[in-house]
DNA sequence: TCGGGATTTGACCCGATGGTCGAAAACGCG
DNA sequence: CGCGTTTTCGACCATCGGGTCAAATCCCGA
């Protein structure tokens, strides 16, 4: 049987353990060191296979990090397709600010193999960014427009208002060592974050 | 005689230009492929030299690379260290929010740089941002909190404060091949970038 | 103009790295 | 249990990549 990009149902046991153990010790190895500083010996030993034998579930090294690219902006979008329209605009914008800032929290490695891959131009995924990407961050900018119209929040341009909410709690995945190193001992960036962000985007929200 | 560090004085024409082009081709590969990613081939041959000779300016990929960290840090903190605690709080933030942005549009491969040494968990400036730069930001912080204290912008925390300030402004640089694929054409990031930032910080800051 | 230091480079070294192969071992099901 | 399929891996390969060296060439001040 062709092993090729099944993860989900016609795999076996043994199967599904060592695509996922290859998959996580890539994302480990893969949003460290960037696509080209990872070496597939790094992540072999990382899952406990053999360099051999974990070409024998991903035909190569690309292959590998195209299966981790494919899953990865697909999850990383769903808070943002998770703004009801229908719902409270403040509401709805808190709330998916929070759960992008748990996203961070929860998954940095994610959040860092994605901007891995903009710092070194996207070689790999612009097709998704101004094809899908565009076009939800285009839909709910249009909400936010709406929302802005009616009054329900100020008048920003709503890409911008996205950009800030990404930039703001990627930051807290993507340059922890800086903010560990500058808070100092005795410090939960998250929480603190997460009350922070509150304050900052209900004020800049607020008409 | 030693070629060493120098980069001033003391350093003959041919020395000064092929250093310079060099670090040139050097930030230009390292903040695009990470360092392990970088090879000195792509880095020689953008500066127009050959490997050896390469060599010969600079003792190893590692001493190019400190080299161009080393400056990096400073520079990087210059706006920040132009906060002036005796100016008036508001347009001190908001003149210190202008710059980093300017910095970001004039310098996104030392943007880039840094952010590639901070996913990689700052193994190489670790001491520095533990040392000078928590020590300048801790500085800059207490400044913050007691225009705070004294009302003239909202209390919030200091270092969040700050961090949102890199967060927003670096993101323009380090996630530029996004914010372009998102907004597509006829879009001027950075202008755009600098109202919005201005219109954010100012509600922001507003006590 | 000339001599000695500064600069440049072709050829080379060798460990790292992505990837292949064939055969052995483990699995699972009739 | 027997046997075809799946899984595993030791050995190997070609290329890449950081770095060295000795010899050639260039440059400039006395």
């Amino acid at each position: 049987m062709t092993i090729g990009d099944t993860n989900r149902k016609g795999a076996t046991r043994i199967q599904r353990r060592n695509r996922e153990a290859i998959l996580d010790a890539a994302l480990e190895v893969f949003s460290a060191q960037g696509f080209r500083g990872a070496t597939l010996d790094q992540i072999a030993e990382r899952a406990g296979l053999s360099k051999p034998n974990m070409l024998y579930y991903f035909a190569s090294k690309e292959a590998i990090h195209e299966a981790l690219l494919a899953g990865l902006l697909d999850t990383w979008l769903d808070p943002l397709r998770a703004l009801d329209p229908k719902g409270e605009p403040v509401a709805e914008i808190m709330a998916y600010v929070h759960r992008k800032l748990e996203m961070s929290r929860l998954y940095p490695r994610e959040s860092r193999l994605f901007a891995n891959e903009m710092l070194q131009g996207a070689p790999r995924i612009m097709a998704a960014l101004t094809g899908d990407l565009k076009a939800l961050v285009d839909d709910k900018a249009a909400v936010l427009q709406d929302w802005a119209r009616q009054g329900h929040i100020a008048d920003l341009p709503p890409h911008h208002l996205i950009f800030s909410i990404w930039a703001l709690t990627q930051h807290y995945a993507d340059f922890d060592v800086q903010v560990r190193a500058v808070l100092g001992e005795g410090h939960d960036p998250y929480a603190e974050a997460d009350s922070f962000l509150d304050t900052l985007f209900r004020k800049l929200l607020a008409p």
